[in-house]
RNA sequence: UGCCUGAUAGUAUAAUGGUAGUACGACGGUUUUUGGUACCGUUUGUCUAGGUUCGAAUCCUGGUCGGGCAACCA
């Protein structure tokens, strides 16, 4: 706990709220996604937001699905939804739906039609649409809104019954169709939809809308705080409206600034069609802002969380740069990723003077960050290496600190090399970089007093094993694809997605899992994807290095 | 141009009538067997015009700019 942080909005409003006895000082809140897609890192910010108010308060959080449109939502994204939770590090006091709400919510629609607040509507969509005004000019009434409350309860009770087809009727609360916010012109409450819903079944074939479902869910629950996104705020007066002709808990709505990150897409709409147009694997894709997809990745839970701390939560549209979720995951991981040596574009470097056949086994520490190395592993070293392609210049510009005829690099965790000479093919392309190493300057008990400038990771050749290594990019070319002109599927980055097939690795690596992350060192931090198999091992890298090494 | 809502360094976020601060970024330096990490330093800001006040990022008025609202979606 960081001493004398200041709060946030919401923080003060519950404050304020507890200080002032309002509901016995009870925090309730709830954690509301419709179960119609995947989660992405904007709903990590409102999980961290519902639950972390209520830990700080000591209160609770339900978990609740938002299922009143069966023809949208499936249990698929339900156990999604559910693992993606509980793995952001989450544990919600109740686990509730809508639905389990539907007989209740239909009683409370009897009870505002008795109170002659809610009539049955037969226009059509378009007729309705028509009807409502413009936001400049009033909506007017029709022929329906004044049938008499016996007839209402009568039709209502014959769309329950599936009387009626899909759209020939609505339930519509009676508010005020002059209103200058277009929500209370007699907004729809029910429509009649003869469809399978993912838990009800064939029960119903009239569905509650999101104005008659949320509210009502809420308050059913006693939430005190019900914390939703800045596009509601024109609800709120629906959502206080209904509360009170009902006489329910009086559960109160505050919205905050849903969070925006450059370089990729948040609705759930736009990523649906990334993923059933193929632009990407799936909705765990490395490169997708969900949370399968930074899991796969390898993101951690800590890290998530901690990027939603530091945004911080306000009012006003923002747009975070994608900079500092890769900080906070290099943060973490520094911390607690093994490093490990990995080649990934690699050129073959021989040890002239190293005699033919001899193997010397290596040790590096497994983690510098932490005490005693956090134990180490052994690696073999030999005449022939493989070492990175852009750790050789024919030309090398000043403060190149790497190899170049003439140059000197201490191996990791080896010997000092000194480069002699190099083989090109008829291309020109570079093949092999011939060197000879001192035999003295052995990481450990180096007596050569030579002290050079850059050290280099390797790999040794007959050692080595392979793996497939995945680079990812940013997934889109512009900082807010929504924003530019045309599809926005036009802004896609083609080279989000970089395959490398043959990397040489330390053998070690062989016993990577996924979700551990490696340090593949002067490269980045890697995982093992979730469907790598031992025949063919395959890296996601999860972010690179920092880079001060600017070439000129 | 109806209603709602917001505006503080490049990006976020504090200061709640009393010294505009913090983080990320950028730039420079020290340390370093990762051009990483760590540490040190530098950099840049109150949308605008008035008003109230001893004193305004904060309160008031006008303007400007951004976002949202007219789904049988949530």
């Amino acid at each position: 706990m960081s001493e004398e942080r200041s709060l946030n909005f919401l923080e003060e409003i519950v404050e304020e709220n507890i200080a002032a006895g309002v509901n016995g000082g009870a925090v309730l809140t709830r954690f509301p996604p419709e179960p119609n897609g995947y989660l992405h890192i904007g709903h990590a910010k409102s999980i961290c937001l519902n639950f972390g108010l209520a830990k700080k308060y000591n209160g609770k959080t339900n978990l609740r699905f938002d299922d009143t449109n069966p023809t949208k939502e499936d249990i698929e994204y339900v156990d999604s939804i559910k693992e993606d939770v509980k793995w952001l590090g989450f544990d919600w006091a109740n686990e509730f739906y809508a639905s389990d709400y539907f007989d209740k919510l239909y009683e409370l629609a009897v009870e505002l039609i008795k109170n002659n607040l809610a009539y049955v509507d037969d226009s059509t969509a378009e007729e309705i649409a028509a009807q409502k005004g413009t936001p400049t000019e009033p909506g007017t009434p029709n022929q329906y809104r004044s049938r008499s409350v016996e007839e209402n309860l009568q039709l209502f009770a014959d769309m329950k019954a599936g009387k009626y087809s899909d759209g020939a009727k609505v339930l519509r609360a009676k508010v005020d169709l002059a209103s200058p916010n277009m929500h209370l012109r007699d907004p729809l409450m029910y429509r009649i939809k003869h469809a399978h819903h993912h838990r009800t079944g064939d029960a119903w074939c009239i569905y509650p809308m999101y104005d008659f479902a949320h509210g009502q869910s809420d308050a059913i629950e006693h939430i005190t705080h019900s914390v939703c996104t800045l596009e509601f705020v024109p609800h709120r007066p629906l959502y206080d409206w209904f509360i009170e002709q009902l006489e329910l808990f009086p559960s109160k709505q505050y919205e905050f600034a849903r969070l925006n990150l450059n370089y990729t897409v948040m609705s759930k709409r736009k990523l649906l069609q990334l993923v059933e147009e193929k632009h990407v694997e799936g909705w765990d894709d490395p490169r997708m802002p969900t949370i399968s997809g930074l899991r796969r990745r390898g993101y951690t839970p800590a890290s998530i969380r901690e990027f939603c701390d530091r945004i911080g939560v306000a009012k006003r549209e923002n747009m975070i740069d994608v900079g500092l979720l890769e900080f906070c995951i290099r943060e973490d991981l520094n911390k607690t990723a093994w490093r490990r040596m990995a080649v990934l574009d690699p050129i073959k470097c021989i040890l002239t003077n190293y005699p033919e056949g001899e193997t010397e086994i290596m040790h590096g520490e497994n983690n510098p960050e932490v005490e005693d190395g956090d134990g180490s592993r052994e690696f073999p070293f030999s005449r022939e290496l493989w070492i990175e392609r852009e750790d050789f210049m024919e030309i090398p510009p000043k403060k190149f600190f790497r190899l170049g005829v003439g140059l000197m690099v201490r191996l990791k965790n080896a010997y000092i090399i000194r480069c002699n000479d190099f083989v090109k093919d008829a291309d020109g392309n570079v093949t092999e970089i011939h060197c000879t190493y001192l035999p003295e300057s052995k990481s450990g008990n180096d007596t050569s007093g030579i002290n050079v400038k850059g050290t280099i990771h390797w790999v040794s050749v007959p050692h080595a094993k392979t793996a497939e290594v995945r680079l990812y990019d940013r997934l889109f070319q512009v900082e807010n694809p929504q924003h530019e002109e045309g599809d926005f599927k036009d802004y896609l980055n083609p080279n989000s997605l970089q395959v490398i097939h043959t990397a040489y690795i330390e053998p070690d690596l062989a016993n990577a899992t996924p979700g551990k992350a490696i340090q593949f060192m002067r490269k980045g931090y890697f995982t093992l994807d979730k469907y790598s198999t031992q025949d063919k091992l395959v890296f996601n890298r999860t972010v690179t290095l920092k880079d001060g090494w600017v070439k000129k």
